[in-house]
RNA sequence: GCGCCCGUAGCUCAGCUGGAUAGAGCGUCGGACUUCUAAUCCGAGGGUCGCAGGUUCGAGUCCUGCCGGGCGCGCCA
């Protein structure tokens, strides 16, 4: 019985009290809530749906509690239902019944946890989207991280998901990006407002060996050479080290292109007629205070060139135009003035802010090594790279470092830590399992010992840790559900974390295979069927937050 | 000055969108391996949930005001 089967349950007995005349309801809730409690002798799983009924019923909690638990106790796999505290409801399930699910999730598998309730949605999601001046930062490091794992949990909720990565290859940056390299080829410092970090140095070697003529060039073919040729080489890097960390995008979106097309343009005439628009000092504005914005903005200057924010517009009506119903945005905790203007784009293109558009903001990311903080000289140049992490602790490890703690929250990355190859290491713990997982699964097959088949009796595993295990697996769908609604894939690491303990407790106790002569027992096929089913879930688990689950450690 | 985020155990952080006695890992101390991976498990200690009010049956969670820290506030992008 899983905690979705209880809750149906619950109303069903709900709406059966109604039906009896033993209650009176305006309406049998659409959910009821159903959670684990933290307290062994609270049950399995509690309910408070009396506390809150009570005032619609016209009865105490209490006494509805005791109605609702003296229906329910008779209820389908339910073992025993009382009243507790305020008006709470303790549940405890029947083994068999909770059993059950161990070969629900075999079945399932790759499947387990996934969901339709955002089919049909179409989401744009965008991350990254660094500019190709230099390498990917700790902070791009960590959209990159979260961006993705955010896709696969909003793809296994059922939605349709596009990674997209916007990128600038014009402008005043790359500008500032190509005099640095014509600079360094030459020798020379770079100019004041340039990019002084090492990795200049390397590309503008690299273009003068593809392009030995640009020695011979004036400087503005120079510098567009380096421009062209810098940029290039500067992006395959960064998409190397993206896909070598093991995320790749669906589409790469060049501004560029959006002022080639004309699309710009379009935007701004679109704009004028959207009602969020004025004209003062001989240039055009956003009403953004509408949307609590500081102040209005700009959107085509007094000579007429639009700002990037009419870019933007024109981004955002090119993703809609794509048909994406939700265009999601992640970005940086510097960029959260951005927020307020971006909505009010959007409504003045006549579209629900709170609806189409959702601007997710993650904060900043810092490093201790030897306790601690590595700090980055920007003066230098010598920023902390995305393979600078990769280099200290491992793909996996920073993948799940990154994606274990809430977007709010500024994180503290220890790489002693994370570079560990032990327990306190978090990852270890729950890839250890994984491999531990594995492991009785590999032995039971040379045993030739096989997982519980038809002949499987769910009540079997009756064991107190089989039951928190099983209730532990029950939980996924629910964990997966609410990281996809609240959009917060930390909570699947945090369950991970969770569940491998639990396991862990398990195996401690609960002997799977048969030792030496022993022979094998139904109980035996029916653990070892529970050590396939949580083996399924720490595996989705991590692929949801694309860190491998390995075999063998 | 204004806006966003954070403040929970010595440290790093969770806390199921208002529920029962506030949790985990690390660190400290003490235990458990002849048999499925001890990269594990068990036990102990550790808290004015930044402060002060408010909302209600109930607040770490919601509201208001302070305090402290991070990040922003261009006709730059």
């Amino acid at each position: 019985m899983t905690p979705e089967q209880l809750s149906q349950t619950i109303r069903d007995t709900l709406a059966e009290l109604v039906r009896s005349g033993d209650l009176t309801l305006p309406a049998v809730p659409e959910r009821v809530k159903v959670e684990r409690p933290k307290v062994k002798e609270h049950g399995d799983y509690a309910t408070n749906v009396a506390l809150q009924l009570a005032k619609q019923a016209g009865l105490p909690p209490r006494e509805l509690a005791q109605r609702l638990a003296d229906r329910l106790a008779d209820a389908d796999g339910v073992k025993a239902a009382e009243v507790a505290g305020p008006g709470f409801l303790n549940v405890r399930v029947e083994a068999a019944a909770q059993g059950e699910l161990a070969r629900e999730i075999v079945r399932a598998g790759t499947a387990y946890g996934t969901s339709r309730s955002l089919s049909g949605e179409r989401v744009n999601l965008e991350f990254v989207s660094a500019n190709p001046t230099g390498p990917l930062t700790l902070a791009s490091t960590r959209w990159a991280a979260v961006g993705d794992a955010q896709a696969r949990v909003l793809a296994a909720a059922g939605a349709d998901v596009t990674r997209e990565y916007y990128f600038n290859d014009h402008g005043a940056q790359i500008d500032r990006f190509s005099r640095s390299l014509l600079a360094r080829s030459r020798g020379e410092d770079v100019p004041e407002d340039g990019y002084p970090g090492a990795y200049i140095e390397e590309i503008a070697q690299q273009v003068v060996g593809a392009r030995p003529d640009v020695k011979g060039l004036p400087d503005d073919d120079a510098q567009e050479v380096f421009r062209a040729e810098g940029v290039g080489l500067m992006f395959d890097e960064i998409k190397r080290s993206l896909h070598d960390f093991g995320v790749d995008f669906d589409v790469y979106f060049s501004e560029r292109d959006l002022h080639d097309s004309g699309e710009v343009d379009e935007a701004v005439e679109r704009l004028r007629g959207g009602g969020l628009t004025y004209e003062s000092e001989g240039a055009l504005w956003l009403r953004s205070t509408e949307y609590d914005d500081d102040r209005d903005r700009v959107l085509v200057r007094r000579d007429g060139r639009p700002t990037y924010i009419c870019a933007d517009a024109a981004y955002y009506l090119d993703k809609r135009g794509r048909g994406f119903d939700r265009v999601v945005i992640l970005l940086g905790a510097d960029h959260h003035g951005y927020i307020n203007r971006y909505r009010a784009l959007a409504a003045a293109f006549g579209d629900d802010p709170d609806r189409n558009l959702e601007m997710i903001i993650g904060q900043m990311v810092n490093l201790l090594r030897e306790g601690r903080p590595v700090r980055m000289s920007k003066r230098a140049g010598d920023v902390l790279t995305m393979e600078d992490l990769v280099e200290a602790i491992g793909i996996d490890a920073a993948r799940y470092a990154l994606t274990r703690y809430s977007m709010d929250s500024t994180i503290e990355i220890d790489l002693d830590l994370w570079a560990k190859q032990a327990n306190d290491n978090p990852v270890f713990y729950v890839q250890y399992a994984h491999a531990r997982l594995a492991s009785i699964l590999r032995n039971a097959a040379d045993l030739g010992v096989a997982p519980a088949g038809d002949e499987f009796d769910p009540g079997l595993l009756s064991h107190e840790r089989e039951g928190d295990l099983l209730r532990a697996l029950g939980e996924y769908p629910r964990v997966v559900q609410q990281a996809a609604d609240l959009r917060e894939p930390h909570r699947i690491a945090r369950y991970l974390e969770d569940t491998a303990a639990t396991f862990h407790k398990f195996y401690d106790e609960c002997r799977v295979l048969p030792r030496g002569d022993e022979e094998p027992t139904p109980l035996h096929a029916a653990r070892l069927l529970l050590v396939e089913a949580t083996r399924v879930v720490v595996a989705n688990g991590l692929g949801l937050l694309g860190v491998h689950a390995p075999e063998r450690m």
